[in-house]
DNA sequence: ATTATTCTATCTACCAGTAGGTAGGTGTAA
DNA sequence: TTACACCTACCTACTGGTAGATAGAATAAT
């Protein structure tokens, strides 16, 4: 079987594609604007990746499999729900100091015009997050570490909806600081 | 001075453009969009609003009235401030079941490509609702109706990020039932 | 070891379609 | 008769995508 190759290039093109998105949109952005970044040819952008569809569809795998892997990390890491949930909000405030937005709040954002294989995958994103924290949030639960007045699913939901919300209100409004308020306030009211 | 007359096909423009904002993003959508929607050709579009930005303006400026107003309203008809805050929350939820997401959201999700204008006017949006429910929740906290363990600032930025993010995810996700859990999650960790 | 062949990444040049926007005209009502 | 709402017809710039060529590396055949 034929080793799957992944180019310099290739790399380039996704990493490139994923900040333009996060700052642009998905129609917002071009492969006339990715070609300038990278500095390689619109056809050339074709030949790895044949249409923007499949384009992005690429950058969003690339995406999820990289929080997947720092959802486990973070599992590993810490062990208190608060300082898990803790560790969870830092991933979004890297985004604000690098004043990115969430790719796949960006898809949300144009859910209309989304093809299917993209809203499907940015859909899967949002649960695979909502899951991850219930079992984060019910597991502290059964050890007393959270606040049990609200239950796991809550919990989950309220707590991605806050962070995604923040990410985006915060880089427009007040940015690091802003962000960090919301991530104390978040705190203080998981605390049992 | 002339009075500024509103004829029934600019309110028809207006109206459409922003659904058509918050389906499909600002990029998402083009004046041959709203032409066909709105029945009228694409030249006079641009007779009544010269660009997309001052149409988009325009758009923006109404949505934000229509907040100021609703908050105005909330402020009158309830007392306590959790249910001034669940009734804030109950404007979002409106936009959940008709499969609206937030106009800022939308416009914020493509931050770097839009008009300087646009821009401020997002940004004073989201203040003017954080504003809102800071001075909501001082006046909560000073008659014992809210939780003293958070400061009004971090509760305003934390209630909006967690709604606009809850409108955003549960489009996708689980709609109205989602969206819900999320309502309730915050209302109860408001509680004193 | 030296050809011959195929594959890969890239290029230039182009396509049809659509974007936002303009020029200038027509009908109608005050 | 002027002002407004609307039209047809058009423009330029850009969109995602394709065609076909070229240079170089990898592979196979002699």
């Amino acid at each position: 079987m034929k080793p799957v190759v992944i180019t310099e290039t290739k790399t380039q093109l996704l990493r490139s594609a994923e900040t333009l998105i996060r700052r642009r949109g998905y129609s917002g952005f071009s492969y006339a604007d990715l070609s300038d970044v990278v500095g390689v040819k619109k056809a050339s952008i074709h030949h790895h990746y044949p249409t923007k569809e499949r384009l992005v569809v690429s950058v969003l795998a690339a995406y999820r499999s990289r929080y997947a892997d720092g959802l486990a990390q973070i599992g590993k890491r810490h062990e208190h729900a608060l300082d898990r949930i803790d560790a969870y909000g830092r991933l979004y405030l890297s985004g604000v100091e690098q004043n990115l937005g969430c790719l796949c709040a960006a898809l949300a954002a144009e859910l209309e015009t989304l093809p299917a294989a993209l809203r499907d995958g940015t859909t899967a994103f949002f649960q695979e997050h909502i899951g991850w924290l219930e079992k984060i949030y019910a597991e502290g639960l059964s050890r007393g570490d959270v606040r049990n007045t609200i239950k796991a699913k809550e919990a989950a939901r309220f707590i991605v909806s806050a962070l995604e919300g923040g990410l985006m209100m915060e880089r427009m409004v007040s940015g690091r600081s802003g962000f960090k308020m919301t991530l104390s306030a978040i705190r203080k009211m998981l605390e049992p």
